[in-house]
DNA sequence: GCAAAATGATAGTAACACTATTACATTTGC
DNA sequence: GCAAATGTAATAGTGTTACTATCATTTTGC
């Protein structure tokens, strides 16, 4: 147990944070409190003022554990990316068929997160919520270069070679590894957010998650694995 | 050439703006100085004041035509969508085959973008740096409910909509048709962004526009349309 | 039990989003 | 051609936020 909570917090880059915030019950507390505060109130109403108020620390404090608030965000992406290759991981390990391992993977990062409890700080259900809504906002910035440079996507990198991997024992010529791998990853995303808030832009399903059904099946048609 | 232009702006909104923009100079000014700017340095510090200094206007006045810089990107991004809905009208009229229609439609949507020289105060291809950076910050936040409400993101909807008819009459079963097309569409978007900052997120090719050529197969196996 | 580190309390600065007011210039209706 | 409407500019001001600095107090490691 231990050796996972270890595991996902090593691939964390250290320049994200001032003070690593796993060393701390505040800095636990820091987490927590982001984690409840930016999913409900979104990154923009987002205040360190806001969250010292909500764990009962102070502005100063909090500064002092991350520059911002975008490397706060920036911070439990990162986590979100190292949890998910973690899950990927288990559900990859021991199978033989590269066909069966990509769908296993695929389901790992479109399905709708549900809650770990192997991690009392961290919700994985309100995180996945603020990845959903929030992470492009990590990248999508003028900071993207410098923050690249500091290794701060390495994670979500690993991620994505690591599927592409799987992609290319399947079909070693296939072109677009890394491109099909990271549209399924944004796509997800986006399809669950349009499915809350701009249902025209999707086609829900009551029953069933049409979302990782579609990407399940776009994967299997553009490599030309046989649908089971 | 006119009735293009009022066609284009007669799809935004009027609630997105304070004080049409088209209807004067210095209107025309704020979008075109705003594209430049804003593809200069980035949505997060673009301000009013730089606005208006870079324009030789005042705070003040820009205030009256948008009341924050977040409707003032909203109406860039609608005028984008328009702009595109009318591309691909015209890349589709007259055009039986729906098999090709859509193939037109994927390119127009997913090619880069030259300057189109019909609006003096619009710079395209800036513009389209803009809302590939920053476009998903105009609905990926806590307004975006009371925005799609004041019928902000008809003009995509309208875009999505087009598209997925062409899909549902190729195939008139197929589930997930806004799905499919709007993946495209932010898909598109995300690799282009991933090309230059990202690179390892991505497949890039010298040679060929790799981006158009990846959805376009994409969307021709997942429709089981014969490759040409 | 003491030194060092962590935290809290408080204050302060600069920038920014946004509003209000006034004055003056330009256009438009008739 | 003149009054009314509209557009533009200049200035000031408010409240919030991001971020820093200082110093007192508490906690922790050894």
């Amino acid at each position: 147990m231990l050796e996972i909570q270890s595991d996902i917090a090593s691939k964390i880059n250290v320049k994200v944070y001032k003070k690593n915030p796993l060393t701390s019950t505040l800095g636990k507390r820091i987490l927590s409190g982001t984690i409840y505060l930016m999913s409900e109130i979104g990154f923009e109403d987002f205040t360190f003022k806001k969250l010292s108020d909500a764990i009962n620390s102070t502005e100063a404090t909090i500064y002092r554990y991350f520059e911002n608030k975008h490397n706060l965000l920036t911070y439990l992406t990162m986590w979100y990316w190292s949890w998910l290759q973690h899950k990927c991981f288990l559900k990859t390990i021991n199978i033989k068929s590269p066909q069966k391992r990509l769908e296993n993977v695929i389901v790992a990062i479109t399905e709708p997160v549900t809650l770990d409890n192997q991690f009392d700080y961290i919700d994985e259900v309100r995180l996945n919520q603020i990845v959903i809504t929030e992470s492009t906002k990590v990248y999508r910035c003028k900071k993207v270069d410098k923050d690249n440079k500091d290794g701060f996507f390495l994670s979500y990198k690993e991620l994505v070679e690591a599927a592409a991997e799987i992609v290319l024992e399947i079909d070693a010529k296939y072109a677009f590894p890394h491109m099909l791998v990271s549209t399924v990853i944004e796509g997800a995303h986006h399809q669950r957010f349009f499915a809350e808030h701009l249902p025209r832009l999707t086609n829900i399903n009551k029953e069933g998650d049409s979302i990782s059904e579609f990407f399940i099946q776009l994967v299997k048609n553009e490599l030309k694995i046989n649908i089971s």
